[in-house]
DNA sequence: AGTGGTTACAGTCTTAGCCTGTGAGCGTCG
DNA sequence: CGACGCTCACAGGCTAAGACTGTAACCACT
């Protein structure tokens, strides 16, 4: 590597002299240098005589193989102290699919805003898949709905009102505000108990501060099916305003008093690392900036 | 550099220990260079614990930027001992026009067989530009005919016989041979003195010794040129038998007795690198296989 | 012949980089 | 629960790479 750097300087200032001096060193000390570079490749570089020092053939061959090494390693050291500040790398994100319509436009947005050379990789899951997968370090972070777990570590990066959503025509739909025990009498469609247990553990308390257990007469994954059923009269729930973004034929959102959802950033705190405090120092400005339900 | 391999070996073992065996090296010395590497880009790279070593994010960048710097010099090693064996590089041919017709495609196909990685670059010049393209390093070597000047080293790639060059229909145009005295009555075109005095000097010492002082009507620079004369009945003239290559109407060439013409191939001794005498082994085994003068 | 330029050789010294010995922390197994 | 085996890090000693200074040989120009 000095070698190489030695070699350079010679073969641009054609003297051992002169070269010694731009490189702050004895000229001896650079003849030996490039002397047990020759040596170590077994190929004289330099036609040198009394009166000067000239590439050989060999030597204008390595000249800019030589310069290629070296802005080669040059780049490597910024590219890897661009990694250490969190600039470059990569990130995997997932999203939880039922915020994903409008967490992830402007969080990759913004992202690649700030940080062009942090490649993003995006995935949007289930909310048990979400967990194991940060938990497993397969994602570096979550954009998801608390509660979670213990060991992750959240941060509210917006706040919406909760609905009540009717199917269009329900003699509460013209409403402007309902509260959860006027809707005791209900059919409810809900999404399977075991899709994630502390979501449940909390609408259980919820509907038992109202007063009343749902009737259940629907189950079904995934928000866009709760809706199809709501809009098919099946029965009523309960979801974040947002996610009127889905579904808006057949069916009315009703704002319930004192009741809001959250939406987190989640992440694991033993693999913070630099990217990732980017990441959250990004999402941190988006939610001074805007409001992030609103996009859908 | 070494640092670089040693980071290397590390993160592919993932393990000091491992590596240094590897390395066959004290899991301390590693150690102690891989936090010297460390230290140096101001980046921590591995995770290391108790129980064993993982890369940190800027490590994994860090790692195929490593391998390529690596990959880079180990090329330039390579390439530069290829050089060094006269296998890469360039070589800059002169061919007097009057011999590239014949001698220019031979020695491109053999040179191009045996030296893929050889860039060659021709030049047809005339004889003065190219004894003094040669003499100043502009051509590392010249194909022409002698003779020369003393500092040039040459060698004999072709002998040919030498032709009296007649009109059609000149009264010695059917005989089988001539000798130069034949044709001392003959008006003579001829290339001009002044355009290589070597050659002129050995003009005159063969006209005197066959007994007589030509007379030159016209003198014409080129053999075309030479041709078109003879041709156009101005003349009789003396070329070597590749001419024939050149023109073949209006002209007859009939072979004039003891007389023959070389083409050498001359070069700069103090010059003389691998990859020239490369050129002049391929040229060396080109003699031997074919009539190179044939080939016009 | 003297002067100023080149590079190379020889001797000295500092320190980078290797070694061995030791220790601290965690996991496993008897 | 303690012994053992594994991890990596620290400390001290030694060798040799790589720096320095001094000297010499050679050439060109004056």
């Amino acid at each position: 590597m000095r070698q190489l750097r030695y070699f350079v300087a010679v073969a641009e200032h054609l003297s051992f002299s002169r070269a010694a001096e731009y490189l702050n060193l004895a000229q001896q000390s650079l003849s030996q240098q490039i002397q047990a570079l020759e040596r170590g490749l077994g190929v004289r570089l330099f036609d040198r005589d009394t009166r000067g020092t000239r590439l050989t053939a060999a030597g204008q061959v390595f000249l800019p193989e030589a310069r290629a090494v070296l802005t080669r390693f040059d780049t490597a050291v910024v590219v890897v102290q661009r990694a250490d500040r969190g600039e470059m790398g990569r990130l995997n994100l997932a999203f939880l699919t039922s915020t994903a319509n409008y967490m992830l436009p402007p969080v990759v947005r913004a992202m690649r805003e700030r940080f062009p050379d942090l490649e993003l990789t995006t995935y949007n899951v289930p909310i048990d898949e979400l967990v194991a997968g940060v938990r497993a370090g397969r994602f570096d972070a979550a954009f998801t709905r608390p509660p979670l777990v213990a060991d992750l570590v959240t941060r509210v990066l917006a706040v919406e009102p909760v609905c009540a959503v009717l199917p269009a025509g329900h003699p509460l739909a013209n409403r402007d505000v309902l509260s959860l025990s006027d809707l005791a009498a209900e059919n409810w469609v809900l999404t399977p108990r075991e899709s994630w247990p502390p979501w449940h553990a909390r609408y259980d308390r919820d509907f038992a501060a109202a007063g009343f257990t749902p009737r259940v007469v629907q189950r079904a994954a995934g928000v866009p099916n709760l809706l199809g059923l709501v809009a098919a009269g099946v029965g009523v729930t309960r979801l974040a305003r947002s996610a009127r973004s889905i579904r808006r034929t057949g069916v009315v959102f009703v704002p319930l008093a004192d009741d809001h959802a959250e939406t987190v950033v989640a992440w694991m705190p033993a693999r913070e690392g630099p990217a990732l405090r980017n990441l959250l120092d990004v999402t941190a400005t988006l939610t001074g900036t805007a409001d992030l339900t609103s996009a859908g």
